[in-house]
DNA sequence: GTACATTTCAAACACTCGTTTAAATTTGTG
DNA sequence: CACAAATTTAAACGAGTGTTTGAAATGTAC
């Protein structure tokens, strides 16, 4: 029994670190379970295929994360009064931030998996998020056109899908940004860092005049 | 001569269209012969490798692009004041709407290869581009850099990626984004729309405060 | 029309991929 | 200890990949 979990394990942090650096179909069983010390076919005897590694590998954290969004949106909604934007958005980054407590590089990983759900494979995972947390989703929609009554739906509905392009492709791109940011400013940049550049930079886009 | 010519565009059409619908490692060489009519081993014959057809592609987007946005840059940076963001940014999309005259939906494949590139196969294409265009970009960042003085350069460098991301990741999801505000907004919005929604939406991002 | 260069073509190469199989091993239980 | 269930293991499978090869076909120039 203690092994089992232990192989199972071994998969689960080996695939996100690589499923994270390269992507998801560039990553191979081979070089996950050379990673992970065990054998290859171990990954179809724990999880059957490697499309349910991946769900695996995401589910490790949004099982975490989502139900505390959950939770946070609930609460600013409860409010009276509308919210600030910025504050809305705080509340949607710091339990991603928090995921570095439970797992180590928690963030950043999972930030990049998200990204590279976007831009790798987009069937599945799209459906698997939808399904599972799509409520959540649409209390943080609610959230911002509270915070933000002046704009059309329509037009929140265009600026928070060119936010999202923003996270996404930040976060795909993260080791290369870094690398580049620290060739050319000499800067040390963590992934708190770049959120917190992050957040004003998004509230002033979604809230521009129109 | 003209069948040579006939198969290396044949070739670059079938490429570009499956390269920016499903990325470039995704894409086997397979089906662009397939797609394009003509034999497998013409790929290796007219381009060398994989990767020189994925460069290929490109090149024919940017030998049309660059020259254009170059010019467009100096003319710029010749005048005595510093320009306004809006303006800067205008300047920057509008040869890339041109692209649509001189290939049928170029920009919306153009801008779906250039997130390719980028969340794909980061090594040698990053090279290639800086290696032909560096000059090009860095008058871009120069414009950006004197219509905000206030912000430190490291500060743009990020700022100008977060909105390349937002660039890329709607050019790449375009046709769904527009079918979901046609369906949620009865909005009926043309590329040239979505462009006009995005600059304001940049400029607010790159000029917050800090 | 012959000679030469260019281009096309089918076939094979060497390799990697995810998955399956069946035997060997470890583990838990009566 | 013995039996059965769970797990690990090495090997192979079939399919797909980019690339190479050498002969056939086509085009060009004398």
């Amino acid at each position: 029994m203690t092994s089992k979990q232990n192989t199972q394990q071994k998969i689960l942090d080996a695939a996100e670190q690589l499923f994270s650096e390269t992507g998801f179909s560039a990553t191979s069983l081979r070089q996950i379970t050379s990673m992970a010390e065990v054998n290859l076919a171990s990954v179809n005897y724990h999880f059957g295929s490697k499309k349910e590694l991946i769900q695996s590998v995401l589910q490790r954290y949004l099982a975490v994360l989502m139900p505390r969004l959950d939770g946070e949106f609930s609460r600013l909604l409860a409010s009276q009064q509308p919210n600030q934007l910025p504050t809305v958005l705080a509340v949607f980054i710091e339990p991603l931030l928090e995921l570095n407590k439970v797992q180590h590089n928690g963030t950043t990983m999972f930030l990049q998996l998200l990204g590279r759900g976007y831009t790798d494979v987009q069937g599945h995972l799209r459906w698997f998020f939808n399904h599972h947390y799509g409520r959540t989703l649409d209390k943080f929609v609610l959230l911002v056109q509270q915070s933000c009554p002046q704009l059309p739906a329509s037009e929140i509905f265009w600026r928070l899908h060119f936010s999202l392009g923003t996270i996404v492709f930040t976060m795909a791109s993260n080791v290369a940004l870094k690398d580049i940011a620290a060739a050319d400013f000499n800067e040390v940049v963590e992934i708190d860092g770049v959120i917190k550049r992050l957040i004003p930079y998004l509230a002033a886009g979604i809230a521009a005049p129109l």
